[in-house]
RNA sequence: CGGGGUGUAGCGUAGCCCGGUAUCGCGCUUGGUUUGGGACCAAGAGGUCGUAGGUUCGAAUCCUGCCACCCCGACCA
């Protein structure tokens, strides 16, 4: 198996052998668009399951709305199309027929759609328009939908999980019949997102709203979750959009109050994407490949024997099957690796490259003292542990891990989060080690135009709860009331 | 979509400048010895040299188009 290039010296080049070696994902024979394969896809199963979880326990249920829309929806939002056109695949034809030359097969010319249908970038026209005959009172709202679906935005330049033409997601689409009710809602996924990423994939994260240049198209307000990776760059980890009456007036969705006044209700949308898979690797693995938090770990603990004989190797599956009940029994997911086609030294070399939490060596010396040895992939730590405790250790031992790997990349953010006060602190920061800069800015979107032009850094997000602070802007020198995040992102 | 690079067995590569149908390692198969950090020995199998054309007696090698991937830019709610 081929070595992953070290972080320091080619840190683009060891995510994407990770991605492959781990078998997370790989390109497909369809440019941009990735294959993920079943243990890339189990992590996303889990993180799936922990969101639908947390979507239903605040109300929402799942739908399902179609791939396809009609061109002419897109138009109807203004600032939305704009957002999207560039980057739409769009369906001409319902049919092929072969080819006269005999190879193969054509596009049937004669069977060209009347009006073409684009494939979804995502989906709040066709779910406006839809909404539209759902609501007639305020009996009917809110309305508050989920989906997990796949949407295509044709990008020029793609990254396994972090950008691709296709992609995995789940967007939800609320309607409301106060304004406060639906700021609310978007700010309350905005709390799951960012508990979820907190508590199951050991991520933290910064909670903000985006400027008006990075906002949604479509969007009054657009909050985010951003995290930090371990090359200093931010990466947008999940958003949440305040829609006002955008999209209820782009699509014409009025329903009567308790007054018996007619207004358009309000909206929300939120999403997080496969692209969470991206910064679970880039957030905590190393050179020697995935780390994973057990809360989102396939294989939570995988146990390698160790033997010559036939008969060792049974005495210590006797063992084993008697460990993985008890374990599986308290819902922990167990791997017994008995394998006789690879060495113990390569299982080990493997399951570290799947990230995999814990890993139990049990061989003939651990028989006769009633020992194993167990290996923790977040520290690296080995360490012999009495058989009769094992089972109960594990579970503590995988909150232990999940806590620590937490630790380790919010100590991280801290110590990369930094203040600068001019502008040589300012691009020197950016030069050297990133993350997340905390800086005065003037308040428009020129100067936020202009410091990306001179140094490829936005801003992420303006803290919610933001410190009120007065000071100068690091670029023109203009009054400011607050510092905003700048980053290098993905 | 622009600039640069790469594409040779499942993976990683040599050969390309200077044309004569292909090197090495890993992996794979079989047999044997092994097994506490990616085991060893032996014998094998596996290749339309990304793809389509062109030049040539002859192309992995030279030329052109196309495709994919990587890096840089543009783009990225």
């Amino acid at each position: 198996m081929a070595k992953l290039p070290k972080r320091s010296e080619d840190y683009s080049g060891w995510y994407n052998e990770l991605v492959k070696s781990a078998d997370l994902a790989e390109n497909s024979a369809v440019r941009g668009c990735m294959v993920i394969k079943p243990y890339g896809y189990s992590i996303w199963e889990k993180m799936q399951q922990e969101l639908d979880r947390r979507f239903k326990e605040t109300g929402h249920s799942n739908a399902y709305f179609p791939l396809f829309i009609p061109k002419s929806y897109l138009s109807k939002e203004a600032s939305h199309v704009e957002g999207f056109a560039k980057e739409c695949a769009v369906v001409t034809h319902y049919r092929l027929k072969n080819s006269p030359d005999g190879k193969g097969v054509i596009v049937d010319p004669d069977a060209k759609l009347e009006e073409e249908l684009i494939v979804r970038p995502t989906s709040e026209t066709i779910i406006w328009n839809t909404y539209k005959n759902w609501v007639q009172s305020y009996r009917d709202l809110p309305i508050l939908v989920n989906q997990w679906a796949n949407v295509v935005r044709w990008e020029m330049r793609t990254r396994l999980f972090l950008r691709t033409a296709e992609f995995l997601w789940q967007e939800g689409h609320t309607a409301h019949a106060t304004q406060q009710e639906a700021e609310a809602e978007a700010q309350q996924m905005l709390e799951v997102y960012a508990d979820f990423a907190e508590n199951i994939m050991a991520l933290p994260v910064l909670k903000g709203v985006k400027t008006p240049n990075e906002r949604f198209a479509g969007a009054i307000d657009t909050y985010c979750i951003e995290a930090l990776m371990q090359d200093g760059k931010a990466l947008q980890a999940g958003t949440s959009h305040f829609l006002g009456q955008n999209f209820a007036k782009a699509f014409d969705v009025k329903f009567t109050a308790k007054d018996n006044k007619l207004d358009f209700v309000w909206g929300t949308s939120w999403g997080v994407s496969t692209r969470l898979m991206g910064a679970l690797i880039m957030a905590h693995s190393d050179d020697e490949g995935l780390v994973l938090p057990p809360n989102l770990a396939p294989i939570q603990v995988v146990i390698v024997p160790i033997y010559k004989t036939e008969e060792q190797l049974n005495a210590i599956s006797e063992k084993v099957n008697g460990w993985k009940k008890e374990l599986i029994k308290q819902g922990i997911s167990v791997k017994f690796d008995n394998r006789d086609t690879q060495s113990p030294g390569w299982k080990f070399a493997e399951y570290e490259l799947k990230g995999v939490p814990i890993r139990i060596a049990i061989g003939p010396r651990d028989l006769e003292n009633n020992t194993c040895e167990v290996a923790r992939r977040d520290t690296k730590e080995k360490f012999s542990v009495n058989g009769d405790e094992i089972v109960q250790l594990i579970p503590e031992l995988l909150k232990k891990i999940q806590d620590t790997i937490y630790q380790k990349a919010l100590s991280f953010k801290n110590q990369n989060t930094i203040e600068v006060n001019s502008w040589e602190e300012f691009k020197k920061a950016i030069d050297t080690k990133g993350g997340f800069i905390s800086a005065h800015w003037d308040g428009t979107s020129e100067t936020e135009e202009k410091i990306k032009e001179e140094t490829k850094a936005t801003i992420r997000c303006i803290p919610l709860n933001n410190k009120q602070e007065a000071g100068k802007c690091i670029f023109t020198g203009n009054p400011s009331k607050e510092r905003v995040i700048f980053a290098l992102n993905y």
